[in-house]
DNA sequence: CCGCGGGCCTGAGAGC
DNA sequence: TGCTCTCAGGCCCGCG
């Protein structure tokens, strides 16, 4: 019957692995590694949303600007997707906190010469279809709806509200200890906050945010303007962030594709464990800033 | 302009 | 077993 593979979620053939945690820069990126297959190149033949909105309403033309539409590409930015269609209108998708994309390949109608789609298979999170040209149907799921789905006007990338303030991306050529400092230069909040601030540095979230901390053994509760001058130069630790934080990210997207256990994070929701720094005694402790854990190692991070 | 806190949302897990 | 409660965090908005 209809075959189902999953783009967000590492395959669990025993149902008992954990779920993935929120997608950040990593998870979308692989996201967008295996959509693209399906999508770049391809027509997009039919939409159905089967509610009216996510975290906002979907436009009202939402479908008639899809359908018809050639992707020429997908791309990232931050944690959004974006697909360039023919059109020079841009698909923009979020996954928000559960969001997650999966391919269902259509069979063949040998009586009408289309494609068909087992409906039985949907559930009542499944919020948008898009039907390609291939007979595959990309599904978005998404039980809390935080998740997001726009279509911005050629020529309005960049003045799109939820891009134009997007910080630096970590994993571009060009990103340094510089573009880092600049961003933190003269801010009285912590670093935690700071690196989850989208405008700081664009893709990281609550995890990755605790996990380049720790690899740069920084302490979250540190303000933020400590590492850079008045003059937004760089100061000791911006290096060692810098590289934390791409090191972390770019070991999530290349692991990505293997069943990682409990072993994934280092500090993230290791509260009580040993710290995992070679030579350092210390517990990793959980605190609440903002509203959000931090796990960190008091020893090894100042 | 900046930073903080609250709100949205549902499923998982704890506790009774 | 089943109910209720709390927690999780993406982004946004309003307040001071």
């Amino acid at each position: 019957m209809a075959e189902i593979c999953s783009l967000s979620r590492i395959p669990n053939p025993e149902s008992r692995i954990p779920e993935p945690a929120v997608p950040e820069l990593p998870e979308v990126e692989a996201v967008r590694r295996q959509l693209r297959r399906v999508m770049e190149g391809a027509r997009i033949q039919r939409v159905e949303t089967r509610r009216a909105d996510l975290r906002s309403p979907f436009p009202s033309d939402f479908a008639a600007r899809l359908e018809g539409q050639k992707v020429k590409a997908l791309r990232r930015r931050a944690k959004y997707l974006l697909a360039d269609l023919e059109s020079g209108d841009t698909l923009l998708m979020h996954l928000g906190m559960s969001g997650s994309f999966r391919v269902v390949k259509g069979r063949k109608d040998a009586v009408q010469g289309g494609f068909y789609f087992e409906r039985s298979r949907l559930d009542a999170h499944d919020h948008v279809l898009l039907t390609m040209s291939s007979g595959a149907t990309i599904v978005f799921n998404d039980p809390r709806r935080f998740g997001q789905m726009d279509i911005v006007s050629a020529g309005a990338l960049d003045s799109n509200r939820a891009l134009k303030s997007l910080g630096p991306e970590p994993l571009d050529r060009g990103f340094n200890a510089m573009t880092l400092a600049r961003k933190l230069k003269g801010k009285k909040t912590t670093l935690k906050a700071a690196l989850s601030d989208q405008r700081v540095v664009a893709g990281l979230g609550n995890i990755y945010v605790c996990e380049a901390l720790h690899r740069a053994r920084l302490s979250p509760k540190r303000r933020a303007s400590t590492l850079t001058t008045a003059a937004g130069e760089p100061r000791p630790g911006a290096d060692a962030l810098t590289e934390a934080i791409q090191d972390v990210l770019k070991d999530a997207i290349a692991n990505k594709h293997r069943y990682q256990g409990n072993d994934r994070f280092r500090v993230y929701d290791h509260e009580g464990h040993r710290c995992p720094r070679r030579g350092c005694a210390g517990t990793i402790k959980r605190i609440v800033q903002a509203g959000r854990s931090t796990f960190f190692c008091p020893v090894c991070q100042r």
